[in-house]
RNA sequence: GCCCCCAUCGUCUAGCGGCCCAGGACGGAGCCCUCUCAAGGCUCAAACAGGGGUUCGAGUCCCCUUGGGGGCACCA
């Protein structure tokens, strides 16, 4: 397969959504593929709308997720600028080459009438489109009123006959009556392109191949052909991606579905989820799998996903999003990940705690709750134990499932004479006699190990009692399994 | 309302006319392992929306119905 070039090109209007992240995923995986390139392109002609900071978000979140682009605007290339608004007079010039080739037209309709016409062609059940006023002013009178200064902008003069095939690379054609179609803007009156212009010109001044981009475009596809046609370009492979769906199933996955899933944990806001916990590996494989069809071994890092993808296995209808799946697929890689860079990766979460977490015991501590893990943040829950200095844990906890606190606490200081008469803890000298204690004592190792780890650990749920033990060293251990007992004596 | 797109287990999907009494993954149920929680292993339940065609043969092709989604801006 020949070399792609392909693009992601967000507007900079809010947060940096998931949707945005599969296209870039897929451009990404399918520039890789090819040995092609992969570009950011920042759609900023609505000036309006534009948010501060957005496209440094978009960035950074692209970053994050390890989808490095070749071109964009902070590191340029060859075919910048990649930013629209910088690329102004390109739209102008190419919206004056319609204009003289009869496919375009200046439009002096003010906002006011046009909203006019909207209304009452509503009223009267009518698709609401422009009423063609301007398109059958004489080209030299219309030059006229531009060069007095009237206020304009520039329509495409579609076609009010026949009909318009645009062929999509996952549905095939798609035909459109023509007069369906409306005489779009392409030029607004600020002198800014419009998405219909500005994503045509550059796509094709920036050598794209395959135009990735979601189905909300479907309904404007069609006017998408006939601006390239109309410049004679050749056209690029387009695909429509399917659209993420709520996690209901029902409708579009929204801005506002960012708040709601925020509550249990979750986002749709690429910025988020490092703080959730999640990993770029978990996330971009979850999204990879919603609009991509892999028969089998689902699980993959990015390099994995460059072996296999191809546009041909990308599905045409919605995905709803499925958060327990995100869980899964984090979860897994987590499991994937080295210890080094695993711990590395926990210690962030600690920050902000009063916990002082050394490196070494980290790293100690990493092997013990690296499957229990699906979030990273859950480290939170699992280990700090093993940074504090004493854990408080609950009496009630204390007292072994079918046991007193009597018994319970004789447990405890049997304990405590069993593995104080040892000279370590590893958990290769201490469980042993502690095993051969359950067998002669006739309690279960589950009643004797549970009121350790809740001497131990503080907790009811815990990493494997005797590793952690082992990390905690036994002048603690003994000192908590000590307090464990008299807590229980005072029961 | 009009136009467009989509349609296999609850969810994401494999399937591109016979290999399918439909495969995988998540989730669910059960069992095993087990010091808790996980992880891991095994097993089970779970789908071709409905109706017409085409064909020797249809989940796979065509049409209709139904359902879902998207769009109808000087926003992208």
């Amino acid at each position: 397969m020949k070399p792609a070039r392909t693009r992601v090109a967000p507007s900079p209007t809010g947060h940096m959504h998931l949707a945005t992240a599969r296209v870039a995923l897929y451009d990404y995986l399918l520039a890789k593929k090819t040995g092609g390139q992969f570009i950011l392109r920042i759609e900023d002609t609505d000036v309006q709308r534009t948010v501060d900071g957005a496209e440094q978000e978009i960035m950074d979140g692209l970053r994050w997720l390890g989808l490095n682009y070749d071109e964009g605007p902070d590191i340029g290339g060859p075919y910048g600028p990649y930013r629209q608004t910088e690329r102004r007079d390109i739209y102008q010039s190419h919206a004056k080459i319609l204009v003289d080739g009869g496919h375009a037209y200046p439009c002096f309709c003010t906002p006011e009438r046009l909203e006019k016409v909207r209304q009452e062609q509503m009223k009267r059940k009518e698709n609401p489109r422009y009423d063609g006023t301007c398109r059958i002013i004489d080209p030299d009178e219309a030059a006229r009123r531009v060069a007095s200064g009237e206020k304009y902008v520039i329509r495409f003069k579609m076609s009010h006959e026949g009909t318009t095939t645009a062929h999509d690379h996952l549905r095939g054609d798609i035909v459109t009556e023509n007069q369906q179609l409306n005489d779009y803007v392409l030029l607004k009156s600020d002198g800014l392109p419009t998405y219909h212009l500005a994503a045509m010109v550059d796509d094709h001044e920036m050598g794209i191949t395959h135009v990735l981009r979601g189905a909300e475009w479907l309904s404007t596809f069609p006017l998408h052909v006939n601006v390239v046609r109309a410049f004679g370009w050749e056209e690029p492979v387009w695909i429509h991606l399917s659209l993420f769906l709520k996690p209901s199933g029902k409708g579009k996955l929204s801005k506002r579905d960012g708040a709601i899933a925020m509550k249990d944990g979750y986002s749709v806001f690429i910025k988020d989820f490092g703080e959730l916990g999640f990993i770029p590996e978990g996330v971009n494989n979850w999204i990879a799998l919603m609009g991509w069809g892999v028969a089998e071994d689902d699980v993959m890092d990015l390099d994995q996903m460059i072996e296999r993808f191809s546009v041909d296995h990308l599905t045409a209808s919605p995905a709803a999003i499925n958060f327990q799946k995100l869980d899964h697929f984090n979860a897994t890689h987590i499991r994937l990940l080295t210890n080094e860079d695993l711990s590395a990766r926990i210690k962030p979460y600690f920050t902000g705690t009063d916990l002082e977490v050394r490196d070494e015991t980290l790293l100690k501590v990493t092997p013990l709750i690296r499957e229990r893990l699906v979030t990273l943040d859950d480290c939170l829950a699992f280990a700090s134990f093993f940074f504090r200095e004493t854990v408080g844990p609950n009496p009630e906890d204390l007292v072994a499932k079918g046991l007193d606190a009597k018994q319970s606490a004789e447990i405890a200081r049997k304990a405590y004479e069993i593995l104080s008469g040892l000279k370590e803890v590893a958990h290769t000298v201490a469980e042993p006699p502690m095993r051969a204690y359950v067998e002669e004592s006739g309690f279960s190792a589950s009643q004797v190990f549970g009121i350790l780890r809740v001497a131990v650990t503080g907790q009811k749920v815990s990493p494997p009692l005797f590793e952690s033990m082992e990390v905690i060293g036994r002048e603690k251990v003994l000192e908590r399994i000590r307090r464990a007992a008299e807590i229980l004596e005072k029961m």
